[in-house]
DNA sequence: ACTCTTCTAGGTCAATCGTCCTAAATTGCC
DNA sequence: GGCAATTTAGGACGATTGACCTAGAAGAGT
């Protein structure tokens, strides 16, 4: 197999259990030994842990600005696109339940282990927040655009967590259709916030 | 020194390692050096490693229920309690920042380790939201008390969540005072929730 | 002062961590 | 088919982990 696809195969391996598991948790064995590896092989593709830890963020980068661009072309208007972004909680819950967001969890962990890639890993939050706020804005919230994005964000994390401490699918539901709600009430007035 | 104001200190010290580090990057050696404890003598007081967190657990569970027994007789009114919830997130801001919510970053953690101990963790949480759903019967909100409480609790989370990422104080102050206007919003009619 | 209990220090244990090396197997190119 | 480059396997490294043991220091009660 060529190295390439072999680094490919290691990267998603990595991903999925530095989700599930959490990145101190997860070690060099477990990632060789779920893609049927030897451990020694490892060090040929990467030579660090970081290193492989990097390589994920770019890949969940890559993952997400691809989504959010696919979004951005199926998405009718702004307010479809919102709701895309809010109904990952739902589509995500089985997952959300288990583990939280795969977001969330990881900046969370890497600010503990004060991380150097900790900073890279919050710029998915900054992808996602960026997207956000240029549909709030081309939904006619210009001023407040940012403040809308970082609102929603922040709802789509709380729920995450208390998902996953409650494991509570009507609670999720709910919480989305209250999100949902928030933004319709948003749309015809041009007054502040909420 | 005697037996019980050694474990206390230990358990002060892991109390906040766990904060700070996280639970699993937090070794023993760690904690018998911040209480200036020889790592062998560790065992006389705690046996093993889930020991101690279930002794944290139990602690932060002790100081949770005095905190909010306190503002059950400070607080005038039900929204001034609940207030006094919502502005933990200011009252905690810098060590927020740096470390996330102390309750939210254990519980995700804890279920990411499948860890015995996750559902006890997440009695903090239900803690909050039964006092909360307290408030908001005495507040007038009987029929959906609870899931307000649970609301303005994933709130708090999501805030803690952005808060460590983004590392913004302004942010956290700006929800606050949405979710203050939030909770006086609800008080005159009887309508849905939000 | 003596004894018995409580507490402490230091060392050892196997297991696992990330890292690294080298020899063999495989592959692609001429 | 032979050769060089790429990819792999397996082992070994020093360090650290949670756990455990034992000898002795400290303290309390008589």
């Amino acid at each position: 197999m060529s190295a390439a696809d072999t680094r490919q195969e290691i990267v998603d391996a990595a991903d999925r259990l530095f989700y599930e598991q959490g990145f101190e948790a997860t070690s060099f064995a477990d990632i060789a030994s779920a893609v049927n590896l030897s451990r020694g092989n490892f060090y040929y593709h990467f030579k660090t842990k970081d290193e492989i830890l990097g390589a994920v963020i770019a890949l969940r980068l890559a993952n997400t600005r691809q989504m959010l661009e696919a979004w951005e072309t199926e998405g009718r208007e702004p307010a479809d696109r919102i709701r895309s972004f809010i109904h990952i909680l739902i589509m995500n819950r089985v997952k959300i339940m288990a583990y939280g967001c795969p977001v969330g969890t990881l900046c969370s962990e890497l600010a503990k282990l004060d991380h150097i890639a900790k900073e890279e890993a919050a710029k998915l939050f900054i992808l996602f927040r960026d997207w956000l706020a240029r549909q709030f804005a081309a939904f006619g919230r210009e001023t407040d655009a940012e403040a809308l994005a970082m609102h929603i964000l922040m709802r789509s994390q709380g729920v995450a967590s208390l998902a996953t401490a409650f494991h509570d699918e009507s609670f999720i539901r709910r919480e989305v259709e209250d999100m949902c709600d928030w933004l319709e009430a948003l749309r015809p007035h041009e007054t502040v916030q909420s």
